[in-house]
RNA sequence: GUGGAUGUAGCUCAGUUGGUUAGAGCGCUGGAUUGUGGUUCCAGAGGUCGGCGGUUCGAACCCGCUCUUCCACCCCA
């Protein structure tokens, strides 16, 4: 939870409408209390309160004197909460400053396939070092990241100073917002589209036409900077854009890279806080909005306080990231693979027998459980059948008599009568085959 | 926020001129098999048909309201 003070307005327009904000809960008690007796009583929802007139309740309260309001809302992302924790503990930090967070965030959207109210962030960022060095850091983690999950991405990569540098040169330096996000579109909506949002946002036909030439740039990356080159030559922070990117291309050229990397012109990014560098990673085998996003913001330490720091940071979106590998099925092995072997007791005498035994085989590196209930030897069976649970140990009254536990691998159907060190030996060979 | 759908057994879904007792597959429980799963066979349990109201002799089905979930737009992880 953070203070909505601290929240508004770093997302732009669209995001402040996102904020979850918190209903009050203490000091308007009674009348809340009120609220809920009369829902109760009446079997009527907070609606009905408001809109009908049947509840004489109604009469003597204001709709915001049921939902008000206090002044905290939920995290929308995690780079701005940190930005004002690196204020708050300037003395104590040392620059420049790494972390990675993960955590959930919250949007009071609709949700939808790949759209959720809750889901999780995966934050990385490098706050107090302008080097360029971090944004290939930066690169090379995504692609790290995304070639051991076994997902094939673009990451598209865009720098602010280059649309700052677009919309100079168009002659419309305070529609950038709005040339940013039209030209975001294009891809979706198509030439015609955009450049009918842009006449709607007040672009002059001059200044459209002189964007043609921008949006239809394609070819390759180097193709396209020498290109942009010529048409923003007179823009100073046009070209400084084009040459940070040019720069990250040159360092990413140096190191071993999987992924493909796209300059894309027309990737906007709609938060606000960004002034340089801007990625967006999509997965190329499933349609779905990008599963990680990320740029360089040069002021966000500066709305609260601390100016000059300048950071960096990709988040990765770890539900879309699960319902890529869902739908590609894709989970490793070993992370689906659960309990190795199933202890199957047939009363409490076994089962209280069965404890020191399950933690001999976890120390030995095994990963155990025993059944917890005295159920049918059939269901238990069941049991480990439906969760491909691959060996089973049975405890009775033989085993108890004898020290030899009955071991069965549920692959083959064979099974053996062995003392329990011979047991796991077995088993071991078998994991580790 | 705007627009469009959805809701029937634990799950996935059938169910039309409105008509006895609402079905299937899978799952679950029991049995064939007294301490042995995956195959097979037999039997059984499980439903206020999302909720409330209306029309009707009669509603899962028609009408109104409401809740839920989903989809598109917007925007994004």
């Amino acid at each position: 939870m953070e203070n909505l003070g601290t929240l508004l307005g770093k997302y732009g327009e669209e995001g402040d409408k996102l904020l979850f904000k918190i209903l009050d809960s203490g000091q308007k008690a009674g009348i809340r209390k009120n609220v809920i007796r009369t829902v109760a009583e009446n079997d009527c929802s907070r609606l009905d309160l408001i809109k009908g007139e049947k509840y004489p309740l109604m009469m003597m309260m204001t709709p915001s004197e049921m939902f008000s309001l206090t002044e905290k809302g939920l995290r929308y992302d995690l780079t701005v909460p940190f930005a004002r924790y690196v204020v708050q503990h300037q003395n104590e930090i040392t620059f420049p400053f790494k972390r990675y967070q993960i955590q959930p965030v919250w949007r009071a959207d609709r949700p939808q396939k790949g759209r959720y109210r809750e889901f999780f962030q995966c934050d990385v960022d490098v706050v107090g070092s302008n080097s360029l060095l971090n944004e290939v850091e930066l690169i090379n983690i995504i692609d790290n990241v995304f070639s051991k999950l076994n997902i094939s991405v673009t990451i598209k990569l865009n720098n602010r100073k280059i649309l700052a540098g677009i919309a100079d040169y168009i002659g419309a330096p305070d529609l950038i917002t709005d040339i940013t996000i039209a030209i975001d579109k294009l891809e979706k909506v198509g030439l015609e589209n955009v450049n009918n949002e842009l006449k709607e946002k007040g672009l002059s036909a001059v200044a459209i036409e002189k964007l043609q030439p921008v949006l239809l740039l394609s070819g390759s990356n180097t193709g396209k900077l020498a290109r942009l080159k010529e048409v923003l030559f007179h823009s100073e922070t046009g070209l400084k854009g084009i040459n940070e990117v040019e720069q990250i291309f040159s360092y990413l050229a140096k190191t071993d890279f999987k992924s493909t990397l796209e300059l894309d012109l027309t990737l906007a990014r709609g938060l606000n806080y960004y002034t340089g560098a801007i990625f967006e990673v999509k997965a190329n085998d499933v349609q779905i909005g990008s599963i990680c996003g990320g740029g360089r913001y040069d002021n966000l330490t500066g709305i609260f306080g601390l100016p000059d720091v300048s950071g960096v940071g990709i988040s990765f979106g770890a539900d879309r990231i699960y319902d890529v590998m869902n739908q590609l099925d894709i989970y490793p092995n070993e992370v689906i693979t659960g309990t190795q072997v199933l202890i199957i007791c047939f009363g409490e005498e076994e089962q209280i027998y069965s404890l020191p035994v399950v933690q001999k085989l976890r120390s030995a590196g095994i990963s155990a459980e025993v059944y917890p209930d005295t159920a049918k030897l059939k269901k238990q069976m069941t049991y480990a059948n439906s969760k491909n649970i691959p060996w089973v140990v049975l405890v009775g009254e033989d085993e108890l008599k004898s020290g030899n536990l009955t071991c069965k691998d549920m692959g083959t159907g064979e099974q053996r009568k062995l003392p329990l060190d011979e047991i796991i030996k077995l088993i071991v060979k078998d994991i580790k085959r």
